[in-house]
DNA sequence: TATGCGTTGAGAATGACTCTCATCGGCCCC
DNA sequence: GGGGCCGATGAGAGTCATTCTCAACGCATA
């Protein structure tokens, strides 16, 4: 993966993330020893053209269609979850159950909408450093802790501008 | 086990937070003007009996078959529905999508198991209140923020037990 | 007892996802 | 250039969790 100077005053170094093109990630799949076809291209294509909101397989097969008509929705899931392995997607699951894929592979949380179940990526901020730290101290006999992930629940930027909002929690 | 009307002689099977027992939450239900039928004690028995292990609708139904043996998997699903609605149980959902049921209505946190995907309810402690001061002050135009999840991960008593901690993240 | 209706079991349907298998098509060696 | 190897593909069947449908059951009330 090429790493850019963009995440440079980040502690992690992770720095394939946020900064990482369409371009980077084809060549750590390469380099991997993974060819980059046609569909994985329009695959991996759709993925990053979504943004900050999270796309299910479903979609990004649509999505990856119009770029590769041949792109098939088994084939779809096979190439996330070669992505996925390869941590250049991930994978969070919906509420419901129901899988989505973020081409965002920092750290970071997720924001899921009441009233329309969209999936929006979140900068961790303070909070994580704060999670970090707690999570060290909480001793709990029936479980060690090592990870943790946050899902905040609220409403997204299209439904509050529709005054979609009475979804309860 | 046999399902009984009162919870007599029993300690009760979830002890912490509002401490409802199982007759508390049948006299919740027909409260609300629902039968507690044979079927619907034992699937809540099933659910208690798990304490704070959480458990599959599958796994549920097996539990409450032991106790009735009329129960279905239909009526498991749509009991645990009813239940999860009245709020008498809560509903969550694995990593991998799958969904596994709570007894412990209060708010709470849950730990996954990386290594056998067990499911654990863990205390919220201070985290809660930290998480709930931050996200108040977490303010992104794409989304507003009006509740939060918290999934830990690492590993449960058992696996730790039997030296399963191989698992990664 | 008769009636109404909430509840049930069985099994079909659904939706997301995974697997199987024949085929395609780069790449490497001759 | 030709042939073989093997990774990748599309189509469709299979799996799994969950929900829906529908006829039958059984409790409550009249």
């Amino acid at each position: 993966m090429a790493v850019t100077t963009a995440g440079r005053g980040r502690r992690r170094a992770v720095a394939r993330g946020t900064g990482a093109t369409l371009a980077d990630r084809l060549e750590a799949l390469e380099r991997q020893g993974y060819r980059a076809t046609p569909q994985r291209r329009a695959i991996l294509a759709a993925v990053l053209g979504a943004g900050r909101i999270n796309v299910s397989a479903e979609e990004v097969c649509g999505r990856a269609k119009a770029l590769c008509p041949t792109v098939n929705l088994a084939t779809t899931y096979r190439t996330l979850d070669l992505l996925k392995r390869l941590g250049i997607v991930r994978r969070v699951t919906y509420g419901d159950g129901r899988g989505v894929f973020c081409a965002n592979p920092d750290p970071h949380y997720h924001g899921t909408c009441l009233q329309c179940g969209a999936v929006v990526d979140l900068p961790r901020g303070r909070i994580a450093d704060v999670l970090e730290r707690e999570q060290r101290g909480l001793t709990d006999p029936a479980f060690a802790v090592v990870g943790h992930r946050v899902e905040f629940y609220g409403y997204c930027d299209a439904c509050r501008s529709a005054g979609r909002t009475g979804a309860i929690l």
